[in-house]
DNA sequence: TTAAAGTCTATAGTAACTATAGAGTCAATA
DNA sequence: TATTGACTCTATAGTTACTATAGACTTTAA
């Protein structure tokens, strides 16, 4: 059994972030030391991982208590976790696209300054004001 | 003179989030009514479509603030206007190819699964289980 | 006159952490 | 053995840009 220090290091979280996950129900320790001190064992740590993986997918925390539990349903059926990840790759590509626009616009922008100007005449703020009066 | 409730149709934006600029320095009423209601005029109108404009354009309210003061002293030089858009542009870069990539593996992820199958042998489950034996 | 709609301030909630404060625990050294 | 330092504990507040209340007050219209 090992102490939350040391989860930390094997998993790459921090300390606080492992308590986190434990005030939102994704992983707790299920025993405590003599002092209080948490401890973990090997099922904890691959928990951590399968948690911080799914981060890195940039599930949220609800999404991952869900395919803990159904993880641990395993007679359930495949169609929320589909779903699910489906939705996600939606939102990621609804995102990519509103931020592709959104960048095209700031280089607009930055090419309406030709910089050693002052502000006053500089076309970057020109152009927000424009669109200003035009939207007005 | 117009009442916030005005101002929030005029401009789109919710009564709320004027309160909040004005709490976040953005945006004031001069005025107040005899009943202390807050009171807006034609600049003010500009001024919270600019704001909303920059806003469009994922810029921060801290940045728009800046914005803002540099609007008001015309004599100051481009450069800050051009470098916060520039680090603005390359961090809507960044994050457009760090979704890019997410979006890659959360498309493997979801071809990992054939559905019809129960959660035990449910391809995305296993799929997430190896990448933590993996790591580990 | 009274009811509805609008406005006021202050406060809490959202997401997923991060960072404290203040107290207690543990291991190693002097 | 005493004490230092590292570690851990809980609880609380801060981050961002809002959103949503509650409870009181003002204004407008019927
Ligand atoms: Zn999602
Ligand atoms: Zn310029
Ligand atoms: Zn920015
Ligand atoms: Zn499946």
């Amino acid at each position: 059994m090992i102490k939350i220090g040391e989860l930390a290091k094997i998993s790459g979280c921090s300390v606080q972030t492992i308590r986190h996950y434990e005030k939102e129900q994704l992983l707790s320790a299920k025993l405590r030391s003599d002092g209080n001190f948490r401890l973990y064992d090997h099922a904890d740590i691959e928990r951590l991982l399968f948690i911080k993986h799914c981060r890195s997918l940039d599930l949220s925390l609800a999404e991952i208590r869900q395919l803990l539990t159904l993880h641990h349903s395993p007679m359930s059926q495949c169609d929320d976790v589909n779903q699910m990840i489906e939705q996600h790759i939606e939102q990621v590509e609804r995102r990519i696209a509103e931020l592709t626009l959104l960048n095209k616009q700031l280089k607009a922008l930055r090419r309406s300054c030709t910089s050693k100007r002052t502000v006053e005449h500089c076309g970057i703020l020109k152009q927000l004001n424009k669109a200003v009066s035009q939207s007005n």
